[in-house]
DNA sequence: AATTTGCGCAACCGCGCTCGG
DNA sequence: TCCGAGCGCGGTTGCGCAAAT
């Protein structure tokens, strides 16, 4: 990446157009048509390329332009045409008068696409997202409740309230690859509450594939209910929150608060489901620390992945011994 | 009131094509 | 036939503003 060669070469100017250099080609245009880019840069007394003059010209000055909102019979017709031709903007653009290549892609790109998604349309093939599932699949999705979690680039955390799923439902109602589960509980009885799954798409499927053919399966929940997020810093010990959403045991037996959407999750090493109580977390600023208070033993270091930065996180497993739990009640 | 976040849009970038020397 | 300049296109970036926190 860098400045463009030609306008790098003859030092010429970049980014915004100011309403003096607007006049200039506007005034040289209207008087001698464009005809070569490169010299009406130069005849119309501009330090620009021809490059930019032609783009300003096309997407901005040319008085034949509609400006202005689209209107629905327009966007009907970018997505008519879109189905045919695809992302052929100039294309497009051509059966659009008033309008530019570069309006039509970006009016595509900030709400067409985000719309169609929205009606479970795939706005690249124009299929229903769901297009792997069976009909015997949403039948006997019928009775489950889905919430999403959280979804990342390539992941998905989906959780469900239904207590009487068991694992081997999601992962038939997935044509990817088995996704890895985990149960929830709650905090205080212990009683099942559901699973958690996380499914990582295959690069042959998009996210938004992957999110459509489950939400498909049954209605989400309007609102999702907010795990408590923790606090940034800790420097005392806290207690568990009684919410049972708040706390997730794991296939092996350890324990995490907080959610996904957190700058960071608290794993606090096994948790004895009968044990509930007061733990002492070790984190400190976003980052696992040992607390030299703490009798707590150290395991297998392990990584997640930090959904607010985009970026895998390193954890540390902590193992507390039994004295570290207190009951609440 | 200050800061952060999200969004829309203008402009840039690189690639590929065409055309003339 | 080759080469370079110019042009057109689609993808991407980043700025500025408004809404949210």
């Amino acid at each position: 990446m860098g400045r463009h060669s030609c306008c790098y070469k003859q030092r010429l100017r970049k980014g915004l157009w100011s309403p003096e250099e607007d006049a200039k080609l506007l005034s040289y245009i209207t008087k001698y048509g464009h005809g070569c880019w490169s010299s009406v840069a130069k005849l119309a007394g501009l330090q620009r390329c021809g490059k930019s003059c032609r783009l300003r010209w096309i997407n901005y000055l040319r008085p034949d332009l509609k400006r202005g909102p689209f209107c629905q019979q327009e966007e009907d017709l970018i997505v008519e045409l879109h189905s045919g031709l695809g992302n052929r903007w100039s294309q497009i653009a051509a059966r659009l008068p008033g309008r530019t290549d570069n309006e039509i892609k970006n009016f595509w790109n900030s709400c067409i696409k985000k719309k169609l998604r929205q009606r479970g349309i795939d706005p690249t093939t124009h299929k229903p997202l769901a297009k792997t599932l069976t009909e015997n699949d949403n039948e006997a999705a019928k009775n489950l409740q889905f919430a999403p979690v959280k979804s990342n680039e390539d992941k998905l955390l989906v959780q469900s309230h239904e207590v009487s799923s068991k694992p081997s439902d999601f992962a038939g109602y997935l044509s990817f690859q088995q996704p890895s589960l985990s149960a929830s509980h709650d905090s205080c009885t212990g009683s099942p509450l559901g699973f958690n799954f996380s499914a990582i798409a295959p690069s042959s499927c998009s996210l938004e594939t992957l999110t459509g053919s489950i939400s498909t399966l049954t209605t989400f929940p309007s609102t999702i209910p907010a795990f408590p997020t923790p606090p940034a810093q800790v420097n005392s010990s806290i207690s568990l929150p009684s919410e049972s959403s708040c706390l997730t045991s794991t296939s092996n037996g350890a324990f995490s608060y907080g959610d996904s959407s957190a700058p960071f999750s608290w794993d606090c090493g096994n948790f004895d489901r009968q044990r509930q109580g007061q733990v002492h977390p070790v984190v400190e600023d976003s980052k696992w620390s040992e607390n030299p208070q703490l009798p707590c033993l150290t395991g297998s270091p392990f990584q997640a992945f930090n959904d607010i930065k985009h970026e895998p996180v390193n954890f540390q497993t902590f193992e507390f011994p039994q004295p570290c739990f207190q009951h609440m009640q």
